[in-house]
DNA sequence: TTGTTTTATTGTAATATTGCAATATTTAAA
DNA sequence: TTTAAATATTGCAATATTACAATAAAACAA
């Protein structure tokens, strides 16, 4: 119909896929590599370094937030963005332990 | 406009994030969850697994091998899947290289 | 106050995704 | 062969996403 059942899924998956889904986009992804980049982890000149216009940067900055990926603090007019360590954090365990799975098998 | 403006970004971005448009479904994250559980990496009884039918499982496998994330070997009529480890290793480098990153800086 | 800057929201068009019934394809068994 | 099974493909309706112009909101400066 369109819609994914997520009714259907456990809690676990619908929160993981919601992970995957936010850094699903180049533009996200491209944002968070930009964090990674700037020691200071400032800006809303992510708008600038982005080949796409600010609104439409702005709707990808709030999917980010939205999923806990990233923090935003104002600064008078100005937002300051920077990545929440404690969600990447969990995309790391997240792996770490298939990996530690996949090593207990054979296939 | 709808589509994603893909040629503005860089090929790595694109790349990552085409993998984890394929892990943005519950039901995605469900196959991989059920492909770790098995300890024989068999099966299209994933279909039974999920509370979806043939057509719309087969389009979720389809999109998971399509981006290298699990296998498939022909046997007999039935077709066997299972997790490609060297694209699950490839998450597990990227998030721990962010973690890395991370650890450098202040914030 | 009024203007300026920065970011968010709204509305909308273009496109993509999801789900499944119906059907096709493939392979093996009878 | 014919039949049965397992899986893939097609077509389509419902919904979601992407992108941006226009506009609003928030915070400061003059």
């Amino acid at each position: 119909m369109g819609a994914s059942k997520t009714e259907s899924f456990t809690n676990n998956q619908n929160e993981l896929a919601t992970l995957f889904k936010a850094l699903s986009h180049p533009a996200r992804v491209a944002i968070i590599e930009y964090l990674l980049q700037v020691d200071k982890c400032i800006c809303g000149d992510i708008v600038n370094e982005l080949p796409l216009a600010q609104p439409t940067v702005s709707q990808h900055l709030k999917e980010l937030k939205n999923a806990n990926i990233i923090k935003g603090t104002i600064e008078g007019t100005a937002i300051c963005y920077c990545i929440n360590e404690t969600t990447l954090k969990k995309f790391e365990n997240y792996f770490s332990a298939i990996s530690n799975t996949l090593k207990m098998k054979c296939c």
